[in-house]
DNA sequence: CATGAATGAGAGTTCATTCAT
DNA sequence: GATGAATGAACTCTCATTCAT
């Protein structure tokens, strides 16, 4: 009802119309909570501010609506950032630091984290979603990650390592850091600080990779 | 059908040792595959070869045998893991690998590598359990962990690192590795070598410690 | 089958209002029949003509409805009865005979009757439900009669007896008759004729309590 | 095993084998407390201090088991008690006081006094055993009564009442003491004394048969 | 005889989904 | 479009009954 006239406006910016984004919010946050199956939608659509019925209106279930969170959670994140890794010109050390920092103030810091939580615990009771998430986010991904390290070691800032395995590898404190801040790390006495976590890991990471020549 | 002729099938067995051990280890399996809420104590009797009414001879309540799967699940390799620490008599870097591989064959290598699965699943859901799990199971293993780079930075064997935040990003690997099989890792084409992601691992943390001298 | 040709058998209706109402009907003839443990809330629905789930809109829990019933039972019939007592004027005799009555007219011939029997037979496992009716319902009923008996002792009609212990014996038909009916009254070859018992019950009743003088 | 050579025992003393009747008065407690379908056949075996398979020794049901605590608890008394009416010789109200003084010694001040609530709460759900009772006892019971009512009203002692009806008012005050006992009174702060009970009752009942030269 | 582990039908309760309003 | 009352299948938990020991 309320603007009518300005249907010019971006896409991406929520209107009072646009339930469905409010539904995956809420929905994204109950389900990274308590889990797929825990979930109830009353619970979400109350946190929507709409009622039961109306969920349905633009869902067809409740595995529809998990599909829909997931899918676009983080695609328009990762599109993103390869974009940027394209063009970026600098050093592989540099790419890597931008592309962990990146990471974190896009996703590990958004509640876009809770996506990561979800997949892995869900992941078996829905196959389909998990080979879409392991085709449209963890490939793209480990992609980006896998072709910083290259560029590294074909300049020979970094090591000859397998860069398939070290992605792997260096991306899962990456990972948990999401992931935990979604799970365990709520009963921690002492929370850990995102920004030393990362610095701590760059350090680590970056001399693991260097060759001799590379360390500083 | 079979064996109409022979009376030497019994309806059921009288097994009150073996039962809890056995209701269990089929627990661990589905809780990991589904999840807490998705699995149906149905199935966890039927996989155990029992009746739905023989669990409640021995577990008060599902989250009763939740608990105890989760509770008697790592705390036993704990405990032998911290007596090992506390013997060893080698470099830092030989303790840090014998702790990492240790690690995969008890824990990471076995049906125990699900229960970090089912802890990061579940913990938002059953606080006490949680919580319960960060000090037996998270704080003694990241203390064994703290203890050995700590000896390390002690022996000028690793940088003056903050063995804190180290522990954070090095045991995060660990932690996906066995994750991982238990979640996406089930719809991957290739699936990773653990041994392979073990060597990357142990070779880009040690290297990420060393101190310059101790570079080989 | 039937009305197969019209589109008006919606496969139900709406009616927040009446449900409750309804439901504590039907449940009040089941815990009634049946008692509180063997009635089963898929009956009490069935009966209400509505389904299971239902219930659950409107009570919390079985045992929920069961308050209900008791608590919005008889509350208000005592309420009632209560305000006639105090404006009564009139021999005590009169009084006693208008209580009788009334509380036959309103509750002993009503469904209401099946209450007394409920309350007995469930006091024991609900002493919550238990005190309340105490409270709520004895102690005003037996103050009433208390009331009248008292007058009458006051005023002369009736002999300087105890009045509670008088109330407690003479209350005791008038429950009988109404737990009777719900019980063992129903494999009587003949069943009593209500008016009679009454009849009866008054007459012995005001000849027991009267003093010489007031006899007639 | 013990006591074999002793079989001349008379039947009626417990000894150690005679594990029927130890059940049966165990669910006689159980059954008055919690009703029929609430009481667990484990709970009945532990208070009779044998085993749960024990009890299908003795009895074929747990329906079984309820059909002999009623069956056998109140007939052997029924049958004495009409043995001492028979041969009284004295007046109406003499064997009217006896009745009811032999009644509460009898039956109201034992555990026996738990039946007569049992069968009000669970005649509608078991009408064979109701009908049992009704012959067996309420007949036999009330017909006791009868009897000496219509003795008193030949002799000129009590008035020309309806004798059925009176019994019927008449015995509501002694079966609602013995129910009280075993359901509401439990929740009431001060707890009737039988013995005024019974005085009260008898001087209102008594006074309310009288004629009036039998008046004192 | 006695035991108690094992069974499985059945009850209370929840919640995704539907649909009259 | 939006609502929320109504549904009913599915799940946890109980307990009378059975039967190997």
């Amino acid at each position: 009802m309320e603007n009518t006239q300005t249907k010019t406006e971006p896409r991406w910016e929520r209107r009072k119309e646009s339930r469905p984004a409010e539904l995956m919010e809420a929905a994204l946050d109950l389900f990274a909570e308590k889990g797929y199956v825990a979930t109830r939608l009353d619970d979400v659509a109350q946190r929507a501010g709409v009622s039961k019925g109306t969920l349905y209106l633009y869902f067809d279930s409740k595995e529809d609506l998990f599909k829909a969170v997931v899918r676009q959670g983080l695609v328009p994140a990762i599109v993103e950032a390869e974009k940027l890794v394209e063009r970026f010109e600098g050093s592989a050390a540099e790419l890597f630091r931008q592309l962990v920092m990146g990471w974190w103030k896009v996703i590990g810091d958004s509640r876009l984290s809770a996506i990561p939580k979800i997949m892995i615990s869900e992941a078996r009771n829905f196959p389909e979603i998990a080979d879409f998430y392991h085709e449209e986010v963890i490939q793209h991904g480990s992609g980006m990650f896998v072709r910083a390290l290259a560029r590294g070691v074909a300049t020979g800032e970094f090591r000859d390592v397998d860069v398939r395995y070290a992605t792997r590898v260096l991306s899962s404190p990456l990972v948990m850091l999401a992931v935990w801040k979604h799970s365990l790390g709520c009963c921690e006495r002492e929370q850990a600080d995102p920004q030393v976590f990362l610095e701590t890991y760059l350090d680590l990471a970056l001399r693991g990779l260097a060759t001799r020549e590379a360390a500083r």
